[in-house]
This record gives C-alpha cells, structure tokens and sequence, in this order.
DNA sequence: TATTGATCATAT
DNA sequence: ATATGATCAATA
C-alpha cells in the first residue's frame, strides 16, 4: 500500500497510472488514507468528491485559473455516474464573464484552455449510496479529436456570440447541442454588471459553461470500447 | 424523469 | 467578489 498524497507525476501517463491506483478504493477509504472526514451527503458539500481526488493525485491547491496540473497541461475533473457506469450529471468547464468576451479567439478561450487534456475519474455518484460506500472507477485520459473540437468549437462561438452581444433574454439552458450555458452562482439573486444588446449598463446572473451529460456518456463509452 | 436553473463550501 | 470543486432540486 502506497502513501498518500501519491508521488508527483511527470507525465500525463504517470497522472493517469496514479489515479489507476486509487480505482476500485471506497471513498470512505481514500479519505481515511489522506485524513479527511467524510459528509454524510454532498448538499453542503458539493465539491467533496473532485477535492478528494485532487488530494489524491496531488493537484496543485489553489484557485487559480489554470489546469489541476500545470506543468502538464491537465485538468482533473470527475464523473458521476450511476450504478450501470452512466454518467448522472453535466460537468462545469468554467465560468463565462464579460471580460472574457474579448477573447474570441476559440484557441485562446478558457474553455478550449480547460479542455484540451483531461483526466476523467468516473466515480459512483448514485445519491442513495452512502458518499463513504461510492466506488472510484477506472480513469482515462481524454484529448479532444478534430471532430469533438469541431463539435465544442460550434457550440462555443453561437453562445459566446449571444453573450458578446448582449442578448441575455435569448440565453437559456436549452442552448447549445454538447456544451451549454447555466447559472454559475452562490445565489440565485447574483448579480453582475454587463452591456445589454444597446450597449446600456445592466445586471445579470453569473453563467458558467457546462458539458451536457450526453457529451460526456459519450466520452465514457468511446473509451470502454477501448478506441 | 431528464433537464434547467439554483445552490453550497472554501480559498484568494 | 470571483475563482475553485460540483450536485441539488424544482420544473417541464
């Protein structure tokens, strides 16, 4: 039995190894080996499962805008799935903000940032199941192929084309085939200022982009058949 | 019951 | 306030 947190991987196939190792272990057991108490539900504790995992693998703590594993290029993200290995919920990418509208460039936004490599851990998220009981599934290392690229790309530009010109009432959940845009908040009643389609000054909610499920069960299935 | 909109905790 | 990590829960 290895220590945690893991060794620090060099590599992409080291990260993918080390979280290979922490497959098949009980949440409940991996945060009995890292120290970590675990919530009996995750209503007030949402982020427990990717937290745990980052600890895990030894992701860089921080807040900062950039990848789980800088010096790879990686970013860590986990997937609910239900007890047939489905995925059960969207995955957020990252948050959509005004500024960021001034990069409209689709090789430099923060999505495309975000989601050029990443290492997937599906991890049993059925809600009846016990959060110490969930299973941590076998990992796999994702790279967007031209055609997921292209697919994403889409999406991106007809949303980040309404945000850009300000046409809120237009935006809504419903929008957009594989990545979707929906409230990024604390609050529903969140706030912040933006530029309406008159160039007028006005408040809106935060929104993030999300992966819609579909997408992702997608991803998971491509890489069960092994291709 | 699948999906959209709302929400929770923590760090900076 | 806004970034990180997401899942909850009301609605269609």
């Amino acid at each position: 039995m290895a220590t945690f947190p893991l060794p620090k991987a060099t590599t992409p196939a080291e990260l993918l190894g080390a979280a290979g190792f922490v497959a098949g272990l009980r949440l409940g057991e991996l945060a009995s080996l890292l120290g970590i108490p675990v919530p009996p539900d995750l209503r007030r504790a949402k982020g427990f499962v990717g937290s745990l995992l980052e600890r895990a693998l030894g992701a860089s703590a921080s807040s900062r805008a950039v990848p789980d594993f800088p010096e790879l290029g990686v970013e860590l993200k986990t997937l609910p799935v239900d007890a047939s290995g489905h995925c059960l919920e969207s995955t957020f990418v990252c948050t959509a903000e005004a500024r960021d509208l001034e990069i409209v460039e689709w090789e430099r936004s923060r999505l495309w940032t975000k989601l050029r490599c990443v290492l997937w851990v599906p991890v049993e998220g059925t809600r009846a199941v016990p959060v110490e009981q969930r299973r941590v599934g076998a990992p796999f290392l994702w790279q967007p192929d031209q055609t997921e690229q292209a697919l994403l790309r889409a999406d991106w530009e007809l949303l980040v084309s309404l945000l850009a010109r300000g046409k809120f009432d237009s935006l809504s959940g419903h929008l957009g085939r594989h990545l979707q845009l929906r409230p990024k908040a604390a609050k529903g009643s969140s706030r912040r200022a933006a530029l309406d389609e008159d160039g007028a000054r006005v408040l809106v909610n935060p929104k993030g982009f999300y992966l819609r499920a579909r997408f992702t069960e997608a991803l998971l299935r491509r890489h069960l058949l092994g291709s």
